[in-house]
DNA sequence: CCCGGAACCTGAAGGC
DNA sequence: TGCCTTCAGGTTCCGG
């Protein structure tokens, strides 16, 4: 489940590789990957185009074309984006193919077809919806205190909820709660103080430690080059059902907060 | 306007 | 053993 830390690895290791180069075409094995414009017009709008970068928003690439564009991608659950030469045989459930000048391509794999690719405008709405980056300088114990004002639903949901904080997914709120020793139900605009620091803490030291383990491969993530993450091996409680707390040994509970699954300490999180 | 749930998908896991 | 059901979850859409 690619969530910031996974979308940060991609981008960071695919940066290296398709800055600079030229599209030379796009083969399009499901045509549903691709939100907008038009299948064809997003073929003959791409060809031609060259990357001059890669950058992230949340849990999205934005490629920056030549042309002013930006080809958005979001991996959403199953999405992986490939290196690969063009002589190589794609990998299985590759969707789409965005070909390179130099042979190389980038294969867009997913299994369950909810990734998707869009061409859109520089200050994109969707893009512009999104809430503060976690990672930012911008984002300060006040900033995230005035974030959850407005919401008193559970935390856990608030927290997923892409327009209050973008990048976090149901992962990392589980292992960000667990560090904050927060209980998941409780009113995002009912923190105190001290656990809205112990909060802020906690979602930067998460993140910041997934990206160096280059994420977390509980599924079907992997890297461009088709290696794992190890930041799952680090998880405290996240998709550790049936596992004891490692802090104090108590079972831990899976609830379902608004239909996801969510782990927790029922001792430590309060 | 806000909140909650369904839909989109398919592989994996669980139940009988 | 094997088939059938359920679960998993990011985002969008829809109904209350």
């Amino acid at each position: 489940m690619p969530e910031l830390p996974e979308v940060e690895t991609i981008r960071s290791e695919l940066a290296p590789a398709v800055t600079g180069r030229c599209i030379s075409g796009v083969t399009l094995n499901w045509e549903g990957m691709v939100a907008a414009p038009s299948p064809q017009e997003f073929i003959t709008r791409l060809k031609g185009q060259c990357i001059k970068g890669i950058g992230r928003r949340g849990k999205y690439l934005l490629f920056y074309l030549s042309g002013g564009g930006l080809l958005i991608i979001h991996l959403k659950m199953s999405g992986a984006l490939l290196l690969g030469r063009d002589t190589e045989l794609p990998p299985g459930y590759t969707r789409a193919i965005i070909h390179l000048d130099n042979g190389s391509r980038i294969s867009f794999r997913d299994p369950r077809k909810f990734g998707r690719m869009r061409l859109a405008a520089e200050g994109d709405a969707v893009i512009s919806a999104l809430g503060p980056e976690p990672l930012e300088e911008g984002f300060t114990v006040s900033v995230l205190k005035e974030r959850l004002a407005r919401h008193k639903g559970p935390i856990k949901a608030v927290l997923i909820d892409q327009s209050v904080i973008a990048g976090i997914g149901n992962m990392y709120a589980d292992e960000a709660l667990f560090a904050a020793r927060i209980h998941p139900l409780m009113s995002a605009n009912g923190l105190s103080d001290a656990g809205l620091k112990r909060l802020h803490h906690a979602i930067r030291e998460v993140l910041v430690a997934a990206i160096g383990a280059k994420g977390a491969s509980v599924n079907t993530y992997i890297r461009p080059g088709g290696q794992k993450g190890s930041a799952h091996q680090e998880f405290k409680v996240a998709h550790r059902r049936g596992e004891k707390c490692p802090v104090c040994g108590t079972p831990l509970e899976r609830l379902v907060i608004r239909g996801r699954g969510s782990y927790l300490c029922p001792r430590c999180q309060v």
